[in-house]
DNA sequence: ATGAAGTACTACGACAGACATAGTATGACA
DNA sequence: TGTCATACTATGTCTGTCGTAGTACTTCAT
């Protein structure tokens, strides 16, 4: 049960549009109520593996359109990645099913 | 999200009775109809670790009371191994909660 | 009686994801 | 001018998973 979810979360938000690190891991903490907050580290470097994958592409952008502001590494995600959005949520609904049988609430 | 089940798997079968390897892998399989089989290593490094960790204990035993059959590893919940287990449940609960938000059906 | 299939493991090594620690550098604001 | 927030990178360790391989005993059909 290799359940990496920390993939899910990322490609999730970049669905929307493309982000970030700092505001990917502001937005799971907001997301999840507070109740998960990603490491830096962590999130860093699913992105670099990602990127390798093919699941997520990176842009350098300034903070408005004049070139204000600091730099980012923006990452967008790719039709790879939205394929493999698509089987991690499978993937997730299986885990739990097959968990489910051994929790007791 | 480092969700490891196959602890709280193992220690909800051991939870019923005492059990070894072999028939433990059996059990995740039927509990699970199929749906997950459990790699032989990865089931017996998991003894080792959680016997370390005082969440369960051996005791060697023949497959009937005369003393014939195979000799085999038996493995007993330990009370630490109980807790483990219920502290598993409820970190499974709220990971549950957190990924789900990260989900499309 | 012999061989194949099932049972019951152990040993070893490789790999990947998570994360601790640490450091760099810029921008905002008081 | 300094502190805090932002936005990263580098490095190394640890742990769980799993591939591969091998051992040994039991059961059962032929």
């Amino acid at each position: 049960m290799a359940t990496t979810t920390h993939d899910t979360m990322i490609l999730s938000i970049l669905l929307k549009e493309p982000s970030y690190g700092y505001e990917i891991s502001k937005e799971i903490k907001t997301i999840t109520d507070g109740k998960y907050v990603i490491k830096e580290t962590t999130l860093y470097s699913a992105f670099t593996r990602m990127e390798k994958n093919g699941y997520i592409e990176s842009f350098v952008a300034s903070q408005d359109l004049e070139g204000n502001g600091k730099k980012r590494t923006y990452y967008r995600i790719t039709d790879a990645g939205r394929d493999f959005y698509k089987d991690k949520c499978a993937e997730w609904e299986l885990t739990k099913d097959v968990v489910e049988k051994f929790i007791t609430k």
